[in-house]
RNA sequence: GGCGGUAUCGUCUAGGGGCCUAGGACACAGCCCUCUCAAGGCUGGAACACGGGUUCGAAUCCCGUUACCGCUACCA
């Protein structure tokens, strides 16, 4: 029998990355087991909920590739369907009207605080006679429905993630299902939604373990089936604290933008709160899918540590081909200004082949982006501390990179012929072939770190090398006699 | 305060009574490779919260303590 699992972010900000955590594993969930996976937006707190919010959900869920079955559930659409449930469970006599105020409520709720008390609602409501409801209803008195917690015994359930977990119902409060407003309430929204989208498994982050008994009384309360549950650990920052702005990047929207490909966000989130065990970390989404298991869920929260998600993606950006990360980094270098789409298409190979020489030594696709300038730009600035450092002794350095340019002048223009001419030079003149290729470097690329020089001469091509190594020597020179 | 949950290196985790002088990964340090930087390889430091049980034997089971987290709304 196949699962019915949901997620159900309410749209009050960005998608979080415990939400994505949350919705990644109901997603594998459902494409390891076999089962339906449902997107519920719930909306029903309209002071806080944003069309925005809604868009920024779909957008992360849709980088993630995090694609979903049916059609999208607005909470928000059900209204009439949670009033009738309160209706329902008022008929039946398993909840009452509450004529309390908010302020009464809060007032009676200081008072206890005052004596030290556990604040309870003492169902002063529950016991007012019929006539007495009815003539307060007929006055049009604003009430609440409150649901009333059969306080003799207690609610159990198999957790799929802790096991059974208990609650005596004489500690869960008679809750109210719906306001004054006739709105419903969470837990009697979200119970109505599972059972009319017919979700067998229930799983979420496990801050929803309290809210459990109370929706499984709701369950048993409409007559209706109870799903399964599991509770998934939270996901803190690096204080351990729950993950909040304070932290920064929050939103995987952020990390789109930082330059995270979606499928090491992936990887990153599942191994937050799963393992699939004999050492395995970098996984593809295909492994992902095909290794998760329920079995190996921790309990524990996880603390986000955005180090491994940069090695995380460093390790997916090296084994990702150049044609997959074409259509990523491309965007990013227009952004940048440093190539234009039409550039791109133009050159596709050469840009390709620039992509395998960066991916291996990036982390974020910013660092492709960042290290690719030399190659993109008609002009490069040199770095002070490559100059201080390799270009130290000018007349010297001025002497290697011409005596470099006259060998590349006359050399053809292929890595094994550049090599052997260039070692052959430094052989010559009696000097290391890093002491050569060091200048030679910065004269290039104006940093002290690159891709192998071959590479780099190659990519920069004949013409475009031999003139940043003239430039260089023109600008050595102007500094001497300065 | 009440109730619930959790507790292995700084971090993510393996571990489900003997295979554990506790394994892997990130981070950190060192070495190797090397034209630089990465990548890769090797090495190192680094943990079973505490106290009681149960058992021939406990990181693993039970109880308590402590710490942390969550809930305790006419928020979700």
């Amino acid at each position: 029998m196949a699962d019915r699992l949901r997620f159900a972010p309410s749209p009050t900000g960005y998608l979080h990355v415990g939400g994505a955590r949350t919705a990644l594993f109901n997603w594998l969930y459902a494409k390891h087991y076999g089962g339906e996976f449902l997107l519920r937006i719930e909306d029903t707190d309209k002071a806080r909920s944003t069309d925005e919010s809604t868009r920024a959900i779909f957008d992360g869920m849709e980088w993630l590739g995090l694609s979903w079955n049916e059609d999208v559930v607005y909470q928000g659409a059900n209204l009439e369907r949670h009033q009738r449930d309160a209706r329902l469970l008022l008929e039946r006599d398993k909840a009452y009207r509450c004529f309390c105020t908010p302020e009464e409520l809060d007032q009676r709720r200081k008072d206890a605080e005052a004596r030290k008390d556990t604040f309870r609602y003492d169902r002063r409501c529950d016991r007012l006679s019929k006539d007495e409801i009815e003539r307060r209803v007929a006055a049009g008195m604003p009430h609440t429905i409150r649901f009333r917690v059969p306080d003799d015994q207690s609610t159990t359930w198999n957790d799929l993630v802790h096991g059974d977990i208990t609650f005596p119902n004489k500690d869960i409060d008679d809750f109210v299902v719906l306001r004054s407003d006739a709105t419903p309430i969470y837990n009697l929204a979200v119970v109505s939604d599972d059972i009319a989208m017919r979700i067998t498994l229930v799983m979420r982050g496990d801050d929803h373990i309290s809210n459990t008994p109370k929706q499984i009384m709701l369950y048993q309360a409409l007559g209706a089936a109870l799903p399964r549950f599991a509770h998934l650990p939270m996901i803190h920052g690096t204080d351990g604290k729950k993950l909040s702005k304070r932290h920064g990047a929050t939103a995987v929207g952020d990390y789109q933008h930082l330059g995270i490909l979606p499928e090491a966000m992936l990887n990153f989130l599942a191994l937050l709160g799963w393992s699939p065990g004999n050492d395995i970390e970098v996984m593809s989404v295909a492994d992902m899918i095909r290794l998760f298991s329920t079995e190996h869920l921790s309990k524990k929260a996880a603390i986000f540590d955005p180090k491994k998600l940069e090695w995380m993606n460093g390790q997916h950006l090296s084994m990702a081909s150049a044609e997959r990360l074409l259509p990523v980094i491309a965007p990013a270098l227009e952004a940048a200004g440093l190539a234009s789409r039409a550039d791109v298409d133009a050159r596709r190979d050469w840009f390709l082949r620039l992509i395998d020489l960066l991916k291996i030594r990036a982390r974020t696709i910013d660092d492709i982006v960042r290290q690719a300038t030399p190659y993109l730009r008609d002009s490069i600035e040199y770095d002070s501390d490559a100059v201080a450092k390799q270009w130290k002794d000018r007349d010297s350095a001025v002497q290697l990179l011409s005596a470099v340019r006259d060998r590349l002048a006359s050399a053809e223009w292929n890595l094994a012929a550049m090599e052997e001419s260039l070692r052959q030079l430094a052989d010559t003149l009696g000097t290391s072939a890093g002491k050569l290729f060091q200048p030679l470097r910065v004269a290039l690329t104006g940093l002290t770190a690159s891709p192998g020089i071959f590479d780099v001469l190659e990519t920069l091509g004949r013409e475009r090398s031999l003139a940043r190594i003239e430039a260089a020597v023109a600008y050595l020179r102007k500094r001497d006699a300065a």
